[in-house]
DNA sequence: AAATAACTCAACCGCAGTAAA
DNA sequence: ATTTACTGCGGTTGAGTTATT
């Protein structure tokens, strides 16, 4: 089981091939009909490389049925329905995608879709949304939490049931969505460096959504003077929060707002569920019944959830349904 | 215009499975 | 039964390119 490197395999060149190098390769290739053994092309062939990296090159690159260029939206899809199903099976997606190879396919989500995915709070590793936004889930409960609709956003508070004077529950609770937005404001800024491979970057692409669209312009929270020297929204519950009654003018206007795409997040959560606890042989399957049917689903449930009747689902481009749905 | 950061992707590495000796 | 050779796969790297400051 143990392969010990080869003797002959020392000395031998590395790194970027040449033109040189790439056509002896594919007239090497072309006139035998086939690469036969890998192991002893090279030297046949007049190469100075391991029969491992002449087949990396034929396989990935120089092989004539190779489609070079963008991936289309259609393949896009595919990837990440397959994915969703088969996980980083590289190499089996790839057979569903003709031309393409699993190098490219790797590549292609690590550079690409895995940003998509995040950008829309999915994990994509597990397909579904992501769990550190359960704190967010939990706020239209916060909002709601007495037994009067919005009572935390309602300016009506004084008719609190608890029978607590006023000011302590309202106080109470804008400690609560102050700590909550504290911790996720904590969270985000380990992204500051962003990468496509950094977990919390989807957290602060939430958030900054979350806060953009909801939050109201600085000062109506603070008036300190120095707020104008922080980015606008992105201080708003910090230190400087000293003025509930303002806070309550903006969650009574933008309730509606907040609602909408924590609805989004929690819907986002249950749309590959269904995937789960099946077996790749089953999930592979399935991939020739309904190739496209996630990706389908996802936009069509989560227009549904948002109510948004400007949009037409049927002709939503996946592009457009990222950019209506999430920007 | 230069420096720096971020991104892309071809190529490499190590492991695992299998066939052959 | 054990060892060796070969192939394929998935994860990772780093040089080159592009974007940003």
């Amino acid at each position: 089981m143990v392969r010990s490197p080869s003797r002959e395999e020392t000395g031998l060149k590395k790194g970027p091939w040449t033109p040189e190098e790439d056509q002896k390769l594919i007239d090497y290739i072309q006139k035998q009909g086939s690469h036969g053994s890998w192991r002893h092309l090279p030297r046949i062939a007049g190469l100075n490389r391991c029969g491992k990296s002449c087949r990396l090159r034929w396989t990935n690159y120089l092989r004539p049925d190779i489609k070079r260029g963008k991936f289309s939206e259609e393949e896009e899809k595919l990837i990440i329905n397959l994915h969703s199903m088969l996980g980083n099976k590289w190499s089996l997606i790839s057979t569903k995608l003709p031309g393409r190879t699993d190098n490219e396919i790797k590549n292609y989500w690590n550079t690409h879709l895995k940003k998509k995915l995040l950008l829309m709070g999915i994990d994509p590793v597990t397909h579904r949304r992501r769990t550190d936004l359960e704190l967010l889930a939990n706020f239209p409960k916060l909002l709601s939490s007495s037994s009067n609709s919005c009572s935390l956003i309602n300016p009506l508070m004084e008719n609190s049931t608890l029978g607590l004077p006023t000011d302590t529950v309202q106080l109470a609770r804008i400690q609560i969505m102050q700590a909550l937005l504290q911790v996720l404001l904590k969270a985000s800024s380990f992204s500051s460096s962003s990468s496509s491979s950094n977990p919390n970057a989807y957290s602060n692409l939430v958030l900054n959504n979350l806060l953009s669209s909801s939050l109201p312009p600085l000062q109506t929270f603070s008036d300190s003077s120095n707020s104008s020297s922080l980015p606008p929204g992105t201080s708003a519950f910090g230190e400087s929060f000293q003025t509930p009654t303002s806070y309550q003018d903006f969650a009574a206007q933008n309730s509606e707002n907040i609602s909408k795409q924590l609805l989004f997040y929690s819907n986002s959560n249950n749309m590959l569920e269904s995937s789960e606890n099946i077996s790749v042989d089953q999930k592979q399957d399935q991939i020739d019944l309904n190739e496209t049917s996630a990706t389908k689903s996802m936009s069509t449930r989560s227009l549904d959830a948002l109510n948004l009747s400007d949009l037409d689902d049927s002709d939503l481009s996946w592009k457009d349904f990222l950019d209506q749905i999430y920007w």
